[in-house]
DNA sequence: TTTGTAAGATAACAACGCTATGTAATAACA
DNA sequence: TGTTATTACATAGCGTTGTTATCTTACAAA
């Protein structure tokens, strides 16, 4: 119903389905229940969908890839996106979402590693700043606000000028950052 | 309503003013109607708030504020600033929601002609570049997603790294976002 | 004075989330 | 194995939501 973008409503939902409406509240206590179980799902598909992603031996065209295919999961399922940041829902486990932001942080930590940023980076605060930065750009498209065309672009200057400022020579940086965004937003799901 | 974290319905908002619920659907069209009204009173006053800065010698220091009563009119009203980028909601005149960003494209272009930052900068992409960091750290803790304790050491980082890549010297940079960051915050509203 | 138009109060409607009640089916225990 | 306790969930209904249909009333124009 979120893809259709049908409103999701208790009765809607189980129409069709031969069950009734007390179902979804002995299994998931009510609507809000059940919306955070969806939430939950989100962040669980958007952990695998990252942990599907193989290290190369360009650490920063890696962190480029992870943030395109972040935004790739958001473009390909927009509601879903909306609804997985709706911090009215309950997440009974934030573990899931902690671990997708841990892949930024380990591919910024690789960064470090190979040189190719600082050494006096802060891995943990340079992958808060990447996702800051990607959550806006992904709520501006999947909320109508913008087109995702519109936003494209701006993200990847944005990522280029942070990758830079964390130390990256900066034709190095556009070059990964075009390789591993490709990556990221081809391999759909 | 939004400010008591209320439910905004119609029954109870013109419950104890003597009108009937019909006047809200002749002067807005029924609810949705209502809030974009209320959507675009949001990004009025916004545009009229970053009005109120004026510019000083420091334009790094300004581009800082403008971000920081950015992010402080968020704060004051989480629940407006939620509604004010709900896409699905009407908004007839899109112009006071540009003019905020044309406020920072204007504080970009300043710094550049200044020397602070590089010549070749793009100032509106910077621009959109610093408000979809700045909405994605909005956006997490106005939703609740994150305290805005914790929101707001990542954006001071990200803001200073934003502006070491276009050109900045680091200390002129975080010495004008120092400045210019309780400037923003403080003529609170 | 008459007539046309619009505002808006009253009331009702459909759909919503949710709960109370009743009824099977399953599990636990003697 | 027969009895009991518990759980699953269908049925029906409650209160509230946004919206609309009807009708009265006020005001403007002729």
């Amino acid at each position: 119903m979120l893809a259709r973008r049908e409103t999701v409503t208790l009765r809607g939902l189980v129409a069709g389905t031969g069950v009734s409406t007390m179902a979804v509240y002995t299994y998931f206590d009510g609507m809000a229940g059940l919306l955070g179980a969806v939430r939950q799902e989100g962040f669980s598909r958007l952990a695998v969908r990252l942990s599907e992603l193989s290290a190369t031996n360009d650490p920063v065209s890696d962190l480029a890839e992870t943030g395109a295919a972040y935004v790739a999961s958001a473009q390909d399922n927009p509601e879903l996106y909306v609804l997985m940041f709706d911090g009215s829902l309950p997440l009974p486990d934030a573990q899931a979402a902690d671990a997708s932001l841990q892949r930024l942080v380990d591919a910024v930590r690789r960064s470090v590693e190979a040189k190719r940023f600082d050494p006096n980076v802060d891995a943990v605060v340079l992958a808060n700043e990447l996702w800051m930065f990607g959550h806006g750009a992904c709520m501006l498209f999947t909320t109508g606000v913008l087109g995702f065309e519109q936003v494209e672009p701006v993200v990847i200057s944005g990522l280029s000028r942070l990758y830079c400022a964390s130390g990256d020579d900066p034709e190095q940086a556009s070059r990964s950052l075009a390789r591993g965004w490709t990556r990221g937003l081809g391999q759909g799901r």
